[in-house]
DNA sequence: TTGGGTTCGTTTCGATGTTAGTAATTAAAG
DNA sequence: CTTTAATTACTAACATCGAAACGAACCCAA
């Protein structure tokens, strides 16, 4: 580690972003939730095709690979493990269950929760697209090296993964909201607003 | 960096992972999206709580936040640097034009651009957030140490903004699209499916 | 056993993600 | 100068996100 720091004030923006600017920089990190979503986005952009190539969308999928390497899970399972909310999560397993990707059934001993496996077919889409994206990950790694990918899974494991001193919060003030909102419009109640 | 390897199996996982495997394992690779989506939805669980204060969603935080370092962009630059879709953004402009956050208006010379600015609002809203966030940057940098995270940021910015040979993409099989997808009923059409 | 608290899955609602397609405008080709 | 391409922003349709709340099933103590 300990590389040659990197100008980081205007590097990844593109030139447009050499502009004044009016106003002062009010936060001086960096937006780190972004980068990882400008990450994640790098990524997903190489496995997306994939996935519609079999018409699914990224949730299944995390679901199915997660199902074909745990084979029974309960949904709150799915909810931590795959980053699915509760809520989605039950629109999500509705709509696979339809297409027969996989099978739910109630727990006998416990009405309230229910056991989610792949079905045969869920299993067959599974063995079809594994080998794409295990390809793909290849693709991947000669692109950025395995000596850089170590480092990446490094790091993010030592930030998220292994145990650190819980991150506090900060105090919020008394009558923030009152800032923002000034109840919008309903949609359709009124024609959106357009550039003038 | 080269720190000692974790055992990454079921690392990660809870303990219910250790059940027995009825498929071998097909990906032989870690789901590096998901980490991403895992470590962003972790930091993002800090700063959600001042953002929902203000009534304000992540997205319009973050083409608010942008705006007030970049003074007048484009949709499409906002697209870019937010990491939002041209449809969404449509629609979030638009509402963020409606609580008088932006400013929108047409390109004289060119009449398909818009250019999209901080309203005096806006510019409120951020000068009393900023500190806020900023102060969150600085509780999460002493959980999680100054250089880890600064090898964070180094790793990103090797793996996603220093120049590297592009990645290729798996060649796709014919007949794929065939395997899934057997035209779900329509909602509302058929009663969802429960479990059994 | 009965009422209160808890867990789990779900529905609801507004906002956003994704894909596909369109209208308007401008630029390039013939 | 007309026809075609390329840009830009937008709409539509559906799936998912995120917050709130609901209802059924379970737990426990009075």
């Amino acid at each position: 580690m300990m590389r040659a720091t990197i100008p980081v004030q205007i590097k990844n923006l593109p030139a447009f972003a050499t502009k004044t600017q009016s106003v002062m920089r009010s936060i001086s990190h960096r937006n780190l939730p972004q980068l990882f979503l400008k990450a994640r986005e790098e990524l997903m952009r190489h496995f997306r095709p994939i996935l519609n190539h079999f018409g699914l969308t990224e949730q299944q999928w995390r679901i199915l690979r997660t199902l074909s390497e745990q084979d029974r899970l309960e949904p709150w399972e799915i909810c931590e493990i795959c980053q699915i909310l509760s809520p989605s999560l039950a629109g999500v397993l509705s709509r696979m269950d339809d297409m027969g990707l996989v099978i739910r059934q109630r727990v006998p001993e416990d009405q309230r929760r229910v056991i989610v496996q792949l079905s045969a077919r869920g299993e067959k889409i599974v063995v079809a697209i594994s080998p794409l994206v295990e390809a793909q990950y290849k693709l991947i790694e000669k692109a950025l090296g395995r000596e850089l990918l170590a480092d990446l899974y490094d790091v993010l494991d030592r930030v998220f993964v292994e145990p650190r001193p819980p991150i506090a919060r900060v105090e919020l003030p008394e009558a923030g909201a009152s800032a923002a909102a000034p109840a919008r419009a309903k949609a359709g109640t009124k024609p959106r607003k357009k550039p003038s």
